[in-house]
DNA sequence: CGCACATGCGTACGATGTGCGCTATGGTAA
DNA sequence: TTACCATAGCGCACATCGTACGCATGTGCG
């Protein structure tokens, strides 16, 4: 290739990439983000990996965002938007309107287990409008269901964390278990050869991990969720009685 | 010996280094680390960075650490090493034991900000020996406050989760305000008028915004923290009624 | 018709994690 | 004593990262 000053060697050579794409969007680019985050998880994402994925350069992605944690930021409430608003319940209902509101929110967090190492590196003051928007519904929920609103918010913060903090070690083992390249089964499989044996002299320890021996990782997560839920919501509601 | 190479300018010019520090080792290595990570921040810890402290070269330390991941995990089992074993209290005793373990566990996150964002990431699949002690004996406090151990397992994941959610949210707060090199006072009052802004449409959030303005944070996250772990408690005692 | 502005991009800089091979040290064997 | 060898530390190098800067180009407005 000539590469040299050249008054142009043929007119079929020149650029002509013009406009064909409408450009970057912010828009566009955090959904990018998001997918390529899902897909290849938290470390994947660099400015010119993002780029190129939307056949741009990576500083091209500058003139939109103001900087890769600004774009995390853009990514976390992107994903904040796929919460359903929960059913506003009244009193009578309001357990089964919480259920529903932690499921989708632990969901949400599998879904994309990268939030969670985000969320715990910027915690929930992040703002953002989708945020925003379910924080306000959730503590009319919680209102509804009898709580003052004083006290409506720290119930509200009492489930979140529960449920941030449960969905937080599923999503780290996702996010493993994805960087391994591997399928959970033999994820699990090759580490409870060690696991078992750092365990050995921990009697409580060896007989839960005999017990859960070739049982359905999953499965149990879920059952696991749903005990500490409903202990939660046991919780609270002494608070209502 | 050096004959051939150079004639050597001076004896006085010679290294004259030799072995005056006890050299690295793992534990050295990794209590520098967490040192740094408290004063500093996640960010802040670099291998170059890290190593100078230790008046070594940055590839050095990698004869005593396989890579930085595993330094990360060896400096989260050094942290779970502060905490005080529980008391191994009787059926009568089991909720101020439990309060005690949750309590400690907060204050050991909240004292090195930085583990709630590596727990984000890599969960509980840490296998460290202190944390397996630490694991093992709760379970035991679980289980003599009249659990099985099956429950006991769901129990101490519930308590753990909380405490973890709670935490995780109240550090990133800290792990920012360090980072800003401002008090804390100072961060809330520059991000105050933003989020009054942002919570303007919603009656709830306003409501709540106004009410905390001026007040204690630590004080009231402490509270909400109360709240929340006597709730979980109340929901875990109605499966030992 | 010309000018200002917005957008994309090439280049570059400083920092990072870490592999590789050299060197000196100190312990052990002969 | 001498010869040797494992080990610890280090300098160098490489690939990759976030992002600042300034140029080029196409668009919309006067």
């Amino acid at each position: 290739m000539p590469s040299d000053e050249q008054p142009i060697p043929s007119v079929w050579a020149r650029p002509r990439r013009e406009r064909e794409q409408p450009a970057l969007s912010r828009e566009q680019i955090v959904a990018e983000a998001v997918r390529l985050l899902d897909e290849e998880g938290i470390d994947a994402l660099s400015m010119r990996r993002l780029g190129s994925r939307l056949n741009a350069g990576a500083t091209s992605l500058y003139r939109h965002v103001a900087n890769k944690d600004e774009l995390f930021e853009l990514a976390v409430d992107e994903v904040y938007g796929e919460l359903p608003l929960p059913e506003q319940a009244d009193a009578a209902g309001w357990r089964a309107s919480i259920e529903q509101v932690a499921r989708s929110l632990r969901a949400t967090i599998l879904r994309h287990p990268w939030i969670a190492a985000k969320l715990g590196e910027v915690g929930l003051a992040y703002l953002g409008p989708n945020m925003l928007r379910q924080t306000e519904h959730l503590l009319g929920v919680f209102e509804a269901a009898g709580f003052s609103l004083d006290e409506a918010d720290q119930a509200m913060n009492t489930l979140v964390a529960y449920v941030l903090g449960v969905s937080t070690g599923e999503a780290a083992v996702l996010s493993m278990i994805a960087r391994s390249g591997q399928t959970e089964q033999e994820w699990v499989e090759r580490l409870w050869p060690a696991a078992e044996r750092a365990v050995q002299d921990y009697p409580r320890l060896r007989a839960r991990y005999a017990a859960q021996r070739g049982q359905d990782v999953s499965k149990s997560d879920q059952d696991n969720f749903e005990y500490g839920l409903q202990r939660v919501l046991d919780g609270l509601q002494t608070r209502l009685g």
